[in-house]
RNA sequence: GCGGGCGUGGCGAAACUGGUAGACGCAACGGACUUAAAAUCCGUUUCUCUCUGAGAGUGCCGGUUCGAACCCGGCCGCCCGCACCA
């Protein structure tokens, strides 16, 4: 027996270093096997990485190496989402450069993800705040541009007045900036967009064909896209002259709705305050460019949003019903959007909240239209609330006794059949909640917009052979606002038209544009072209991407999009990105406090003789707290290195695929870990004692006896059914299978120390010991390789094939049948696998447990549901 | 408010998607080995009872079925997404 424990600390950088110095994670396009790309989010270069950022590197790597096993040239790189604001956050902070404080984590990062053994193809790594990457973005930028694909227009922001800066949605706190505190405005701006919006229905179609996503992420992408079918109206003025109204006004008002049935419940128009008729007529009208002022500055944060009150202006003009109702009056409100519909709608209180909730503070009349099912007309009221479900039309004229689809197709075609000048009064209409995608960031560190204004020209696109734009390096952060805006010549340039002096773009983009494309760029080989055709066409789409729910919408979404349009500028030929989609939890830990609430570090707390938790040194009482998200603030973080010193890395890779299911959260325990350290050493030990009793490789044996096939039917099944699992990536099953092997394999081994080790005992103990470490190896790679050294294998297990089945040994010739009485559970029978139903019966009622129970009477049924069950019904 | 998901031992969870509920692990308890400890190994561990056996049991109530954790209807609780989208 092996006495030696496996020594972890020792084991793990050996082999590393092994695999790192012979370049096996290194992939080749020109490999002849079938491809397989599994790719995890990469991630922004905070810092430092804890535990709980290493599980979606750690079940990617899992597979990567499985599919390596299975025969697959696979492509499994990383990379730096490295540009972004913190950066910038941490220059001012430091008084350092972004592009040093982002290096310098990429570099401690990079050591940290090494120490966890992932077999990563280093050569391919990328950082998005590289020129030769973003330069390439920038050229795609231009195609964009070029194919109608991007274009700039006024756009409202975040103004922090004090600052001098645009913020982001999160940097506004209670209507105020983060960092200054000051009130903020919403301003516009000349703004680049990308035309998502347009790619709505495709977006939206191919979501069906995401067999491999997630369910949940499909809905929640079909949501944002947010498609409705309904109708536009228009609503005729009504231009009797009224005291101050100016001229030219249009003629009509453009409505879309979804409810057309409710027509003649309609009881006000409303426009938004940012309708174009609105402002027409605030120009002349203080009294609403007030009004139109008050809703502006309305917060922007979602409470804020949620608890205001429905607010309205009324203007004063009337329009038509267009089909013989009563003329409406005409409001701004609040609640109107203009980025959705036409920014115009028509108001039925009885039958939408929003409309109740403005007609009952307004005075509107309420008139119900849609009658509930079993509803007496007479006794049927509104006053409490809107009815906004199914029934049938009343008060409705053409429209009675319909029910609620009927009376919309109804009223659709009377309104297309009604014109008005050349075009019909409706129009059948589908409509999007997506807009478009805003892309401009008033920031340093990101990737510059490869535009120069020229007051003649307008916006001109950098030449070619001018890109990529690059970002000065001497910048400064000591004042507010964008440094690109203040370099003293960064941003003067001449018109590359006609010459004259103009202006760069100071603008960079958004960071979800650089993480649109990355998984292509890994596509092609160090030091080729960015975007590379025949590589990406090669090995795209990712066969298995992996990463938190967060981004579910939009980087998922935005990267879809990218992947679509650069298919229609003809630079890749794909449509989807992402065929497999996993949406891994998060490890979760107790958060400690002290007496006086500060957050304590793990390591900083232990427990006293009677098992208090207290801090360690003083002894001082320590409150625990819920188990949450590991993060800094709270300090309930556990860094790589001391779980890597203590257990090894492997030890926090098991612990981190056992137990809990992938997609939930993992709450991380000592109790865990040193389970995981255990179970680490057991497979060591249980390797070492086989090869102990069966020092030698012996060639197959032609016949097994009892125990010994017993083990090998065992062993196959084992490496049968965990493949199967890690396909479905369902790694803690995996992990229970393995245990429950190790559990077998256990008894056998003891077995045989007692008896005689016949060769084919001997045989099928190092088969067991040679199939548990292939079947453990994508997952705890260092021990592994370590055993399949103490087995005498030749070369490393990092490069060997998945322990091959033979599939005659997963069949059983016998089975245990349950048999129920009555649906209980009351014995049980072995039968021969492929025994007929008949003969089964024929057996069970041979029982006398069933004689027992039948007392003398015929069963008056009998179901056989072969290899599976027996219920006798008495 | 709208949309979606989930409720199984003290805990994390399995259950081949209608066929032996609780595999496997954690924790706990008992035992072996040891001068002792660690490590390891062997047991017990859903609940109840009249305990060599029997009954109940997958949030609660009902239904379909020979048979339900799984399907259907109605409650209760928790979680997630969206949020004035007309």
């Amino acid at each position: 027996m092996s006495t030696e424990r496996y020594n972890a600390r020792e084991a793990e950088p050996r082999w590393q270093k092994i695999w790192d110095e012979r370049g096996i994670y290194r992939t080749r396009n020109d490999d002849p096997r079938p491809k397989y790309y599994v790719l995890e989010m990469f991630p922004y270069p905070s810092g430092r990485i804890h535990i709980g950022h290493g599980r979606n590197y750690v079940m990617g790597d899992v597979v990567a190496r499985f599919k390596r096993m299975k025969g697959f040239n696979v492509l499994h790189p990383m990379g730096w989402d490295a540009f972004g604001l913190p950066a910038e956050n941490a220059a001012i902070e430091r008084r350092t450069h972004p592009g040093k404080w982002t290096y310098e984590n990429i570099a401690t990062m990079r050591e940290q993800l090494k120490l966890l053994g992932l077999s990563l193809d280093w050569s391919r790594e990328i950082a998005t705040c590289d020129p030769s990457y973003y330069g390439e973005q920038q050229r795609i930028f231009l195609e964009f541009l070029k194919g109608g694909f991007a274009y700039r227009r006024e756009s409202e922001v975040n103004w922090d007045p004090v600052d001098n800066t645009v913020l982001a949605n999160e940097q506004v706190i209670d209507g105020r900036g983060w960092r200054s505190g000051a009130l903020v405005e919403r301003r516009k701006l000349a703004q680049w967009f990308f035309r998502i919006s347009d790619a709505s229905e495709e977006l939206l179609a191919g979501l069906d064909t995401l067999e491999r996503w997630p369910d949940k992420v499909r809905l929640m992408q079909r949501n944002w896209i947010g498609r409705s079918e309904g109708l536009h109206v228009r609503f005729v003025l009504d231009h009797t002259p009224a005291e101050g109204l100016p001229e030219a006004l249009p003629a009509e008002i453009k409505v879309y709705t979804t409810r057309p049935d409710t027509l003649f419940g309609a009881s006000f128009l409303a426009l938004s305050p940012s309708h174009p008729l609105t402002e027409q007529l605030a120009a002349t009208n203080p009294a609403l460019a007030t009004f139109v002022e008050e809703c502006r500055r309305g917060g922007t944060s979602t409470a804020e949003i949620e608890t205001q009150e429905k607010m309205g202006y009324d203007t004063g003009l009337k329009v038509r019903h267009p089909l013989d109702g009563p003329d409406l009056p005409v409001y701004v409100a609040n609640f109107v959007l203009m980025e959705y519909g036409t920014g115009a709608i028509f108001g039925c209180p009885a039958h939408d909240q929003r409309d109740f909730d403005f007609a009952t503070k307004y005075d509107l009349p309420i008139t119900p239209v849609v009658l509930p099912p079993d509803v007496d007309p007479a006794s049927f009221s509104v006053a409490d609330g809107p009815y906004e479900g199914e029934g049938t039309l009343f008060n409705s004229r053409l429209l009675d006794g319909l029910t609620v689809p009927a009376a919309k197709e109804k009223v659709a075609l009377a309104l297309e059949n009604q014109i008005l000048g050349n075009a019909p009064v409706g129009e059948r209409a589908v409509n999007y909640r997506l807009r478009d995608w805003g892309i401009s960031r008033q920031r340093y560190w990101g990737c510059p917009i490869p535009i120069i204004h020229c007051d003649t020209c307008g916006p001109v696109p950098v030449p070619e052979d001018q890109l990529p734009v690059r970002l000065p390096d001497d910048v400064s952060f000591d004042q507010p606002g964008n440094p690109l805006d203040r370099h003293p010549s960064w941003k003067h340039v001449n018109c590359p038209q006609c010459g004259a002096g103009a202006r760069r773009e100071t603008d960079t983009m958004d960071t979800f544009v650089d993480s649109s494309w990355y998984f292509a760029r890994f596509a092609s080989e160090p030091g080729s072209d960015p975007l590379q055709k025949q590589a990406a066409d090669q090995w795209l789409p990712v066969d298995q991407y992996i990463g938190g729910v967060e981004h579910a919408i939009l980087h998922l979404l935005y990267s879809r999009f990218f992947i679509r349009t650069l298919n229609k500028l003809g630079r890749v030929s794909l449509k989807e990105p992402f065929a497999g989609l996993f949406t891994q939890g998060m490890i979760v830990h107790e958060t400690y406090k002290d007496t006086e609430g500060r957050w304590l570090f793990p390591e900083e707390v232990e427990r006293d003789g009677e098992g208090r938790p207290v801090k360690v040194g003083t002894g001082e009482p320590v409150t625990i707290g819920l188990p949450e998200k590991m993060s800094k603030s709270k300090k309930n973080v556990v860094p790589p290195e001391i779980v890597a010193d203590t257990y090894g890395v492997d030890c926090a890779r098991w612990f981190m695929l056992a137990d809990t299911p992938p997609e939930r959260d993992s709450e991380w325990t000592s109790a865990g870990i040193e389970g995981a350290w255990r179970f680490v050493q057991r497979i060591w030990r249980l390797v070492g004692d086989a090869v102990v009793l069966a020092p030698d490789e012996i060639d197959r044996p032609v016949d097994f006896g009892a125990e010994s096939l017993a083990l090998r039917r065992s062993a196959h099944k084992l490496a049968a059914q965990v493949a199967e699992d890690v396909e479905r990536l369902r790694f803690n099953v995996a992990v229970a299978r393995v245990h429950a092997f190790a559990n077998v394999f256990n008894d056998a081994l003891a077995a045989a120390r007692k008896g005689d080790v016949t060769p084919d005992l001997a045989f099928a103990l190092r088969e067991a010991a040679t199939f548990l470490v292939g079947v453990v190896a994508p997952m705890v790679p260092h021990l592994a390789e370590e055993c399949w050294q103490v087995l005498g294998r030749a070369g490393l297990i990092a490069e060997a094939a998945w322990p091959a089945v033979d599939p005659d040994l997963l069949a059983e010739d016998s089975v245990t049948l349950p048999i129920q009485i009555n649906g209980k559970r009351r014995g049980e029978i072995v039968v021969a696998r492929d025994a007929s139903p008949a003969e089964v019966e024929k057996a069970v009622l041979a029982l006398d447990l069933i004689a027992q129970a039948l007392d003398g009477r015929a069963p008056k049924r009998i179901i056989v549901v072969p290899q599976r069950i027996v219920n006798v019904v008495a």
